[in-house]
DNA sequence: ACATTCTATCTGGCATACCAGTAGATGTGC
DNA sequence: GCACATCTACTGGTATGCCAGATAGAATGT
């Protein structure tokens, strides 16, 4: 076996990423690819391909001759990744509500795990539960794309909810209604499970725009 | 105001998506950017970009010092892409069937163009209005964003439908599918929606995996 | 003082040369 | 004839230089 280092097209494109992300590079900053590639001592043609790479994601934006621009993000933003991420995870947990031999295990350890994190008041404990239960759930349901799909979509609101974490009450009322879809997909119930999606999300949309507006349509600047 | 020619970049992608999507270049193709820029008179430089963006939404896959790939539809991915196509078409008619202020004319154009096709069975004219009818649901949501992923998604299995049309019976069951559709979205019946956009799509993947079996894992190749 | 024009400088798009790694052809010993 | 080592041609990844277009600020005219 073989160490195969990373493309340095690969290496930037997961810096780059994982700095927009946490907010990092705030929103709107304008760069140049000869500035990153200076910065991180690679040719410009790797840059060129990470940025695309970004682009086609729409975390940034390129315009020739002008330079790549951070797209920052919108409320318009998080209500459509919202939309669609609700739309790809009620579809999944129908599917797996259907399975002739499903395995709920991984979503039941999830739940568990967030009512402990809640009962302990431990807010870094909640956001892992929270993330391996909508993982379960769409790495559950045998699509694939589906799961790679909402992966890169809800990854796109990962700046709000990152800052966010510790702005908002502990959230009581979400580890209730995953523990009712955990239900509703044991019983198989498929017009109970669009409802509770549907309060969910849009609950959970309302709070974070809430948050996204009091502190401007952008997400602060994170120390370094 | 000024002509602008679209980069060669852009000219390549548009090219080789078009040529993979039609069957033009058959699934598990191999070839090798220098051999594309040879063809299109350009340098590998743009091609690399093209070729990028293609990799990005699944069409080919880059195998480092061997070459480039064209991936082949397969059964699987039929179903992973009618199944992420559907979740996200049922949230948008949902969501135009909530709306306060909701315009439903393009679709029922669209319904009637089905229906009037079906009546002349004329097949080429039910394709119009059978797309018109789904890019009528995905764009009149208000979600950019859902609409530009569900037309990626779709896109994919161009290739199968391609062929297809001719290959099945007249799509009866279909056109009277979406006048139900257009009905539960008038009377804002959520859980009627979801049955209807289920059994549609089932119906619909079970048919096209039929016809793609029949002929094998990969759409056969079209004359130039 | 202000509007306008010009120019130095910066941007992304593109072409090209080189590199390291792989596959298949070639050669070699049996 | 065949297993195996070697070698050659070709691949994508990377670095770099040039180009046209766009910008901002200096130079200019009023």
């Amino acid at each position: 076996m073989k160490l195969v280092e990373p493309s340095l097209s690969e290496q930037t494109y997961e810096t780059l990423r994982e700095a927009i992300l946490t907010g990092r590079i705030p929103g709107d900053t304008l760069w140049s690819d000869r500035e990153i590639a200076a910065r991180m001592q690679f040719s410009r043609t790797p840059i060129r391909d990470a940025v695309q790479r970004l682009a086609a994601e729409g975390l940034v934006e390129v315009i020739p001759r002008r330079g790549t621009r951070v797209l920052p993000l919108r409320t318009e933003d998080v209500r459509e990744i919202h939309q669609i991420a609700r739309a790809l995870e009620l579809e999944a947990a129908t599917i797996i509500a259907r399975l002739p031999e499903r395995d709920l295990s991984a979503i039941e350890a999830a739940v568990i795990g967030m009512e402990e994190a809640i009962a302990r008041a431990d807010r870094e404990e909640w956001v892992v539960a929270d993330a391996a239960f909508h993982h379960a759930v769409v790495h559950g349901c045998g699509n694939g794309r589906l799961a790679r799909l909402y992966d890169a979509q809800r990854s796109l609101t990962d700046r709000a909810r990152y800052f966010a974490l510790y702005l908002r009450e502990l959230p009581v009322r979400s580890a209730e209604e995953h523990r009712e879809m955990l239900n509703a997909i044991k019983v198989c119930d498929a017009t109970r499970l669009a409802t509770l999606y549907r309060e969910h999300w849009d609950r959970t949309t309302k709070e974070l725009l809430e948050l996204v507006e009091r502190h401007g349509t952008t997400v602060p600047v994170k120390a370094q």
